[in-house]
DNA sequence: ATTAATTTTTAGATTAATCTAAAAATTAAT
DNA sequence: ATTAATTTTTAGATTAATCTAAAAATTAAT
């Protein structure tokens, strides 16, 4: 019963869950048509389609929400994407800078039986190259308390989960401080003025970050566990 | 310099690739749309487009032939076609029978650095599943000689080689009859009525085999040996 | 509470891919 | 060599996805 979406209905669909706050918040036309680097006018377009297929609650001037059935559309392609994502880091040695835009080609492949098999050959992982959590195949996962390293204070500590961004350049440049998830870190000082910190690694060496990555940085007092 | 093609569009190269007889021989309007599924006034339309961007030469009313650009680009969505297809019978325990549809998707996602490596992965195999030969990173691979089972007469042996098809039915047939590649064979009778056969195995058993069932299993004198 | 700025929608076009129906060209049959 | 049958193309429409320009609605600023 459930229609198959095209590959932009995909991405619309996609897009909405990733810039939503909570399920309940309204995404704006302006912020979908500059995630998916499109024109306003044609966001209007698609989300009447959208909508009418009852993916989306919709009004006018009012942004949009997903439905049950829209967020389950969402969760099964962002399974899709991160487990070809694990898979082309795991068994196809690519870095972890360089999987985003294969996965966003292989999320729209259509086969759950392929999905299914796929999860079962990388032994079902539940995090992706980037420390987001991967849905099993009921589209359940759980997300643990994290938050970002730039809100974090002198002296606290805590493990690095994830990065909020998989730009390229970004990605290389943790790779060069050799920050990586599963870290232990302690924020050592705060300045001021620019909001940038000095945290401390296990091994005691110390590490300056710009708040601008401080900001792209999930730190989580455990690691979190996933369904 | 080489622009990216629409998924319709390789596609249709790719149709056009698999059609012909000799790289020479031109592939009519209606063999297309018989292929593709589609009704020939939509062919001459895109037959147009794809002689525009040079992948093919075309005459009206004398059909197609691929140009050197196209038959790269043909030869390059086999190769990926092919080398996914291993990946899902090797890797995700696929049957034979069932790879033919997802491997038409997977073939156009657009990755070189992806397909090499995953060529590198899977061991660079030299034939599909189904015993087709496939194509190097610079597009080249040998066919050895090969016919029809159907082809053959009493007393010829040979060994199976390949599927002209991939059809689900015929490949769970021959699955039934544990007919698969490698195995040799020798020809015991043609009915001269209905050209049906019998064939004899190596451990001396026989078969009995329709025409339309031999006409789609291909015969070397030896394993062919690819590039 | 108006006015100004911003956001969103509508109107009207365009392109790729598709279709049906009819016309034109080619090929086969008498 | 005509006529008939078949194949291919053209003409005219449709749908999904996109755009620019202008209108309408909402939100922010005085
Ligand atoms: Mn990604
Ligand atoms: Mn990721
Ligand atoms: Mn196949
Ligand atoms: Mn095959």
């Amino acid at each position: 019963m459930e229609k198959s979406l095209s590959l932009t209905e995909e991405n619309y669909i996609k897009a909405i869950f990733q810039i939503r706050r909570t399920p309940e918040s309204n995404v704006s036309t302006n912020s979908l048509a500059n995630s998916l680097q499109t024109k306003p006018a044609t966001v209007s377009d698609m989300i009447k389609r959208l909508s009418h297929k009852k993916l989306i609650f919709y009004e006018k001037y009012k942004g949009v929400t997903l439905s049950a059935a829209g967020s389950k559309q969402a969760i099964k392609i962002i399974r899709k994407h991160r487990l070809w994502e694990v898979f082309l880091v795991n068994h196809l040695n690519f870095k972890w800078d360089q999987v985003h835009e294969i996965a966003e080609q292989l999320e729209h492949i259509k086969s759950s039986e392929l999905i299914n098999r796929l999860d079962d050959f990388l032994g079902n992982p539940t995090t992706d190259p980037h420390g987001d959590p991967i849905p099993n195949a009921n589209g359940q996962f759980q997300l643990g308390p994290s938050k970002l390293l730039s809100e974090m204070t002198s002296n606290e500590n805590g493990i690095i989960v994830g990065v909020k961004n998989e730009n390229s350049l970004l990605l290389q440049h943790l790779d060069k401080l050799n920050i990586h998830l599963g870290l232990n870190i302690k924020v050592k000082e705060v300045n001021d003025f620019d909001q940038s910190m000095q945290i401390k690694l296990a091994d005691s060496s110390t590490l300056f970050l710009s708040e601008k990555i401080a900001s792209q940085i999930l730190i989580a007092k455990k690691l979190r566990s996933y369904l």
